[in-house]
DNA sequence: CTGAAAGCGCTTACAG
DNA sequence: CTGAAAGCGCTTACAG
């Protein structure tokens, strides 16, 4: 018995001895389990503030056979997810909701690499994941579903796929915004809608198709745009082609609005005056615009919160929960839709 | 010997047996050691591609000690963390910098929970870790540097610290900033500088006070604020309080001047004809107001990247590192400080 | 080049 | 209420 290196972490036999009791006590000790007597729980208490003990996780896990962390998956470049700030607020709801002592493991790959990503998380690495599914045909939900392991989708997955997910109201959303823009007496009101593999971009045209139609409005002044200033500005431009007496825009997103802003004051038009301008997001661009952003404020970060409350319920062993669910969407209106007075 | 249940992942053990070979035999394939026969290889290799095989990391960690995983750690309360860019850019970069088959694991942390990160991180979860230290004098690097885990700290840590870290060339670019609204002519030109106590704050302050020096400015138009858009509205109102005729603003963040940019059109002051407005980060932000601002672009992805190289450059048991690590900053000029012709 | 055996640090029936 | 013992799935000397 040498005097061992100050480095090296004291294990559970360790506290058992410095505390007088076996490894069993011990082991009931740490996991809050009953019928230990209240001397023996105080002297294993005191060991492992001496000893600084912290339970080795891997050798735990190895018998327990979970792992106390969940994976947030983005199946997609890295660089592009957190582009936009989508991304960080789900990933900041995700972080606020992750139960104590329960580690979050984030996992990046791109689509061609879902095989690996799907393999790791099946072999026994995460006790559940949170997925991240921006593209809607993505196969990772499924196949992890499939194979048993807990999932929770962020964005309501396209296709046949059953798995739980959790998604903004887009569709009331972009109501909300269509009927703004009527109620505002606008006359040619167009939208940019978002990509039409995603569910964003197709719940989104759909709500404000809806909003068009029940206003007696033609619904057909459509151009898709991905989500960047570049595409929104593109589209824009294009819409002033197809219709230059449009006096009100819908944008799927705050950053598609901030380019059609650019391409409005390129050509000349006022915002609101002569054309009223609504984002959707309420991100940190909408506030940053001149005149800022009348948008759908969305809350990103109570989409990853959600999803994780519900993967952790149902790791717990909750029975009953919803298959999915929706969080509301509310209009906000600013000076992009607002004429001063 | 029943047949087992589907979910249950397969191990070592019965690689060994479909593939006709000892358990050591495996293991040496799955690690890629030598002294193994081509025949003896290829069936390990089969067998594994067909039970699809995957490691027990647990087990593995167990007995070599290390877990093939480092960890991210914001030591601030993600809420605000992640408001801003700069946090999603780290996170891309060390996303992006991470080996193959290494996980990251991201932990955020209040101050007053660092206690139980530092124990969480030298409890042996993680080979080592890249903390993002906002605010100067946090004690977490170098508790964790003390107790001998491998740590590179993203962001200079103020003190008597002596920890690897890398940051971007705070001081080379705001004295450019400076140098720029000086060239343009700019008379009374102040700066909106970071927070006092953080390094970012300083140095930059540091940066733009030698631009007004070796030009025979006045280098006191001095504001602090916080790195938001409402700090540097107010901060902006409080400078023009002061003096009426600043016709040059040098913001420390992006975030700062988009506050700086909305007291300027209250005032009625235009940018840039009668203010010259500089940013620095390059963030998002930069390209979405108008006038687009001149900025300083860090490439914040680029100091994620690094530390997490450098980190891992220290595991493989690399020597010679560099202690610590400065990132170039470049000046980007747009129309916030360039009067169209 | 290959395999038998010990052991990593825990938890969990089981017996008392 | 408590402890001795088995075992989780790997890696690693060691012997051949």
């Amino acid at each position: 018995m040498t005097e061992s290196d100050e480095r090296v972490a004291p294990t559970l036999e360790e506290v058992a001895r410095v505390a007088g009791v076996s490894r069993s006590t011990v082991s009931r000790v740490i996991n809050d389990m009953p019928g230990v007597s209240k001397r023996a729980k105080e002297a294993v208490t005191e060991a492992i503030a001496t000893l600084k003990y912290v339970p080795n996780q891997a050798a735990r896990s190895l018998v327990t056979r979970r792992t106390n962390s969940i994976a947030l998956v983005v199946s997609e470049q890295g660089d592009r997810v957190f582009g936009d700030p989508f991304f960080a607020g789900v990933l900041r709801g995700v972080s606020a909701g992750m139960a104590q002592h329960r580690q979050l493991v984030l996992m990046m790959g791109r689509t061609d690499q879902d095989e690996a990503v799907a393999n790791y998380l099946c072999g026994g690495h995460v006790d559940g994941a949170v997925v991240v599914s921006l593209h809607g045909h993505d196969t990772l939900p499924k196949r992890l579903a499939q194979a048993g392991l807990p999932v929770v989708v962020v964005g309501r997955p396209l296709g046949d796929i059953v798995v739980p997910y959790v998604d903004s109201d887009n569709m009331s959303g972009s109501l909300q915004a269509a009927r703004h823009l009527v109620e505002l007496g606008r006359k040619r009101i167009a939208t940019i809608a978002g990509p039409e593999d995603m569910a964003v971009g197709i719940d989104r045209l759909v709500g404000w198709r809806r909003g068009m139609s029940e206003a007696g409005r033609n619904p057909d002044l459509v151009v898709h745009s991905d989500f960047t200033g570049a595409g929104g500005a593109a589209a824009m431009a294009e819409l002033l082609d197809r219709d230059p007496t449009i006096d009100g825009v819908f944008a799927a997103a705050d950053i598609i609005a901030v380019g059609a802003l650019q391409t409005l004051a390129d050509r000349g038009r006022r915002v609101p005056d002569d054309v009223a301008v609504v984002g959707h997001d309420d991100s940190i661009l909408a506030t940053s615009t001149t005149p800022a952003l009348t948008t759908v404020r969305q809350s990103v970060e109570e989409l990853g919160r959600s999803a994780t409350w519900r993967l952790q319920a149902q790791l717990a062993g909750e029975s009953h929960l919803p298959p999915s669910v929706l969080l509301p969407t509310e209009l906000v209106v600013r000076g992009s839709t607002l004429i001063r007075t």
